[in-house]
DNA sequence: GATAAAAATCGACACCATGTAGACTTTTCG
DNA sequence: CGAAAAGTCTACATGGTGTCGATTTTTATC
């Protein structure tokens, strides 16, 4: 019990059910590592937390509840991530910083982004949230083209589809290089790096 | 009984069972269609065939070797296709012409290829046979790049690394694309030849 | 620090899809 | 035709899911 009346100015106490949610999404991700996801049953999770199945389900209404938990948190992150990110002006710097910081972004988090590219059909809310997410990067994008100098528009060589063509290029070879090894990844990286500045006039 | 003896010489009968397998291979890609793979249960093949579950279970083991075979059947009538196809010379009209071959298949096996790719990780059958079906795209497009110039290898800018990631762009593009409609396909394949003339220094 | 309300946990149950087994029927072919 | 092979059915055992009501623990308040 440190000092008198304990600084409650702003939240004194952390509810017992919000540390069992966070072990409960830990232990998924855990067994999401091991398992996969169709081999992981809600009593896996449930006996991973020390919990029985009745329990869990007062938090999480279902399997498909706690991914989708899961994968928001994990996607959060990378919003924040990339709002926190300085946008650099000059377009090859862009693309490099980019690129590096998707890298991390799988090194970090493969495991989930990947199931939630997974379940994105499967389960409609974590397709919304990824589909939501490839909408942010494909604006950036978009953007750095344009700067580079391609012309804006939505038309079949213009900086907006090309967006979206590269940025599937990019979630795709990320997710197999990412089921790899680091190398992978980073080797993954160099050659998505490439295509982007050659396809952003950048590259002769 | 047409003939005396009938032209045995090669396959007289078509056992009843060879009908039923194509029935089930049938009712499941129809199934798949209304209801998406999960929603999809042993029961509802059977009694789209017109028989028992227990009968079904005498030709494939499960719901997942049924898509299997589904899966087969259609990854094999892509290699057909991408066999008896001619190889133009001039790289420009390859490409033309590869991305052309590719929106029909997309259009007319749209359905099947996204739950081949949907279920690669599941089901370890379907990812190999994807994957081999990926390497063979992948070797095309490498050809070509080289054809065009691109220096071949390995290395990230090199021909063999470049094509893979063209190839998971182009995947992931009309995975999507083809979920839509067949003008966005359309749209969507401009994109993609664009960028891979682009890569293949085709276009200044 | 006692206490009542809210939060959390448990065990049991009903449900549904799966896969298997054995008996039965139909097809195939000599 | 008749026997073997191929195909089909019903019944059952299993395992995961989600719900319910009873019970215990936590939390906030006086």
């Amino acid at each position: 019990m440190p000092g008198h009346h304990p600084v409650r100015s702003r939240r004194t106490t952390e509810r017992k059910g919000d540390v069992r949610e966070r072990a409960i999404l830990d232990t998924c991700e855990a067994l999401l590592a091991h398992k996969g996801y169709d081999a992981m049953t809600v009593g896996d999770i449930a006996q991973g937390v020390g919990i029985t199945r009745g329990a869990l389900y007062f938090y999480y209404g279902s399997k498909q509840e706690v991914v989708t938990a899961l994968v928001t948190r994990t996607v959060e992150h990378l919003w924040e991530r990339s709002r926190a990110t300085a946008q650099a002006d000059e377009p090859r710097q862009a693309i490099t910083a980019a690129m590096q910081r998707t890298v991390e972004l799988w090194n970090e988090h493969g495991l989930v982004m990947r199931t939630a590219i997974d379940l994105s059909l499967t389960v409609p809310e974590i397709g919304e949230l990824w589909s939501h997410t490839a909408d942010l990067f494909i604006a950036a994008i978009t953007a750095v083209l344009e700067r580079a100098g391609i012309q804006a528009g939505a038309a079949p060589d213009q900086a907006s589809a090309m967006a979206r063509a590269l940025c599937w290029m990019i979630e795709r070879t990320f997710y197999h290089a990412s089921q790899e090894s680091r190398e992978k990844l980073q080797e993954a990286s160099a050659t998505c790096e490439h295509i982007w500045l050659t396809s952003a006039g950048l590259i002769t």
